[in-house]
DNA sequence: AACTAAAGCAACCGCAGTCCA
DNA sequence: TTGGACTGCGGTTGCTTTAGT
């Protein structure tokens, strides 16, 4: 459900981009580049109040922002845990390999990565690595050859695979031709307690069904094997030869 | 040096999901 | 159960910087 008064159009989804939003409307409310002394004021308000409630913040802060504004601010450029710099080629290749796993989940990607924001791991595919790909004659939605990606993405779509983002292409990890359980692979990789039965993971020969202990109710968090299969993406060769060379 | 095109990236927008009274 | 308030996400825009002519 839309809400009117959130900081977004209420009128119509035909209004693209024409005029600002309602929460933004006043005349006193800044858009555009945030000065210095602008992140000064969020920075100091949010380390001393703590996240959250930033529909109000700006007032409460004093700065004449929408505060839905002030939020991205925050979390993409003023939070101590952002990492700043380039993109390094481990982080690189982290970002090609959960692309090619979870399709544009910006967020859970970036989940994965520490101190990079989903926004800057987009603007980084977007900018840097879909034209790498596609440089190397691979689909970057699809991770395969250009000649097929399409094709392939349209059967997939029409055969009704119910996983909606995720790359289609990802192999079944077992090779047994079964559907592949995308729901229990995301809450896995999002580290909350799944009862699934099964899970995939990977080493460093390539993926495999191993049977887990989730079902005894036990965070995920917790299990080691989360942590293998992750650190298995950093090191793993899968997939690689794809988009190296 | 001046101009144009392309690239990079911060910020904005609409929408959907969740929370809670 | 309902609906308003709030938050977060992914897509997109447009400003700034850089490269090319």
């Amino acid at each position: 459900m839309r809400n009117p008064s959130s900081c977004s159009s209420s009128s119509s989804s035909t209004l693209k981009r024409k005029g600002p939003t309602p929460c933004c409307t006043k005349d006193s409310v800044k858009r555009g580049p945030w000065t210095a002394e602008e992140d000064a004021i969020l920075s100091n308000y949010v380390q001393k109040e703590g996240e959250g409630k930033w529909r109000t913040l700006p007032q409460r802060a004093g700065l004449l922002r929408c505060g839905k504004s002030c939020r991205l601010r925050w979390m993409n450029y003023l939070r101590p845990s952002v990492k700043r710099g380039a993109i390094a080629a481990d982080e690189e290749d982290l970002i090609l390999r959960l692309h090619r796993l979870l399709g544009n989940r910006w967020s859970l990607i970036a989940g994965r990565i520490p101190g990079r924001t989903d926004n800057e791991i987009k603007n980084y595919w977007n900018t840097h690595l879909s034209k790498k790909l596609i440089g190397q004659g691979i689909d970057p939605r699809t991770h395969k050859p250009l000649e097929n990606g399409v094709q392939e993405h349209a059967i997939h779509v029409a055969e009704g695979n119910p996983n909606p983002n995720p790359n289609p292409n990802f192999p079944n990890p077992n090779g047994s031709g079964e559907q592949f359980n995308y729901e229990c692979f995301e809450s896995y990789l999002e580290g909350i307690e799944v009862d699934c039965g099964e899970i995939w993971k990977s080493t460093g020969e390539g993926f495999f069904v191993d049977q887990m202990e989730c079902n005894e109710g036990k965070s995920v968090e917790e299990n080691d094997e989360i942590f293998g299969f992750l650190n298995s993406l950093m090191n793993d060769d899968v997939g690689l030869h794809e988009i190296k060379e």
